[in-house]
DNA sequence: CCTAGTTAGTTGACGTAGTCAAGTATGTGT
DNA sequence: ACACATACTTGACTACGTCAACTAACTAGG
């Protein structure tokens, strides 16, 4: 009795592996119109999601072979999708991380993956969504998914659409959190518009911040000079904080702005800003002058802060 | 609130389809070993378990491109695991099924399959065990898995150890649902014994019938001349009833018989087995002859059915 | 400090699984 | 009777993925 309720389970476990196979082809055909294998598309995934990992770490959490992952990442490297730097502790690692073509190769794959589930989701009843979903989480949680490292947002280079989104943003949260008037969201304006109009993707970059499919956070480095770049409007918003989202912008600015022969990387900012002057410190920055000024409505304290790349 | 409700929705089932995906992929290593692909053996497992299927039912089944599942076929028929018999609704179509050599090859591969799940199933907890099974039970109904047509038992030639299920089971259904005494049960195992020692693999065959790795049925063809086969043993466990398996294990004989070049097909059995002879005539049998005998201590009524072929 | 053994990653050689397009024969709708 | 769809089949192709051999760097043990 006991053992014929085992091997009914068995049978379910298996006619679950039957479906879901087919399931997954399903929903794969897509890749299929890429340019990309379905293989390639897993690995952009991981590199786009995890912390700069090594070509083992990918492996192992993809099931490749190594040879055959070595192969994918040496094409991601020639088309210049992916870097690598030398790991520290262990000369014969490399830490991967997508370079900002990487990043905007994987991003339309990434939405449109996130649309087809998205439409086959709006095609159930909301029960029927939360009891799938609440399906699949008790089948990790059962299989032991382990508590995924990986980071839950996803960086990528600005697109049509973002820089509406990142004046309002700006212009809601600091009205919210510090009363700001609309002179600031004017002043953001006024740096979007300008750094669209002289945008020089040799020297000047953007990334907007994305999880679950929604833009969390930006940053820009424009130039201000030959040697000097300049890091601007970084913002996170209030629902994706705590996640080292601020941290992890600013980190791709100043990496950018060492790479592209930058000498100084500068920013300005004002102190009752007290989570982005912390963001900065640990980064490198120091600050170099105060000043005092009224502006949006506020008597404020700019500063200053630099980091010698 | 609702919107980023849904994008976690969608996020959630993203995620599980990579890790099912891994874990898929770690499920199918086994086939590896094997002599055939993955999707040869998604293709045997389906001709395992559907009634003489058509190509494109398989396809539409397996999300297979049609050219590559023909040549699929094709090398299956060369093998001699599979036949076709054209189909008489529609000239185009083929119906297909599995030769016994055809099951032979399959079972191995099922078996092992159940052995991996059975394993993986064995390390958790009852109660996780269940939460899995429920889990993906409420997910193939959400995604609206069609309540699958599929035979849920299978057909397959004998193997060692098979005999001696056939030996005992007869013995005590026979005496739970007759009262037939122990004579019965060495009645069966002569029979048995015999077809053993003499088997003619191009003239006899025996069937198994298994419903989640369990036998739950058997039936056997032997030679009685070189022009009469004959009919014995047939037997479906009382829990596996009403599923058709009595039905289908009488049509593989006579269709075993029919290609073999045998005349006529015959079989004796008693008045009181109703099931069993309305399973004969529906399978075109005709009652040849009547007689009373006193055997396994009751008195019963023997009989003789004939099929010509 | 040397050696043996392991691990990270790369490369070459290879086969076949799977795709795509064109073709044949049969069936269906008007 | 016609065009159009469907059920396969076949030929041609390729890139996906496997396997084994190799180098370089790391680790452990004596």
């Amino acid at each position: 009795m006991a053992e014929s309720d085992f091997d009914q389970r068995v049978a379910a476990v298996r006619r679950f592996n039957r479906f879901y196979t087919r399931q997954i082809g399903l929903l794969q055909e897509s890749y299929l119109k890429s340019q990309f294998s379905l293989s390639q598309v897993r690995v952009l995934y991981e590199l786009a999601h995890r912390e700069r990992p090594t070509a083992t770490e990918l492996g192992r959490e993809l099931g490749l072979d190594p040879g055959y992952l070595s192969r994918i990442l040496r094409l991601f490297e020639r088309r210049g999708l992916l870097k690598r730097t030398p790991s520290k502790a262990d000369g014969r690692q490399s830490h991967l991380f997508l370079t900002a073509r990487g990043q905007a190769a994987f991003a339309p794959l990434n939405t449109r993956s996130r649309e087809e589930i998205g439409s086959m989701l709006r095609a159930l009843r909301a029960r029927d969504q939360i009891r799938l979903v609440d399906s699949m989480h008790a089948i990790e949680d059962v299989l032991g998914a382990q508590p995924e490292k990986k980071v839950p947002y996803l960086l990528r280079p600005h697109r049509p659409g973002d820089m509406g989104w990142v004046v309002s943003r700006h212009g809601a949260l600091y009205a919210q959190e510090y009363g700001w008037d609309e002179a600031f969201e004017a002043l953001v304006a006024g740096i979007v518009k300008k750094f669209i109009e002289h945008y020089d993707p040799r020297k000047e970059r953007c990334w907007i911040a994305e999880k679950d499919g929604e833009p969390v956070g930006s940053v820009f480095v424009v130039k201000q000079s030959a040697t000097v770049a300049k890091l601007r409007l970084m913002l996170v918003e209030p629902k994706a904080r705590g996640l080292g989202i601020g941290a992890r912008l600013v980190d791709e600015c100043v990496r950018f702005a060492g790479q592209t022969g930058y000498g100084k990387i500068t920013l300005w900012t004002n102190s009752v800003l007290r989570a982005a002057r912390r963001i900065y410190k640990e980064a490198g920055f120091r600050l170099i002058r105060q000043e005092r000024h009224r502006s949006f409505g506020h008597d404020l304290v700019g500063e200053t802060w630099d980091l010698k790349l």
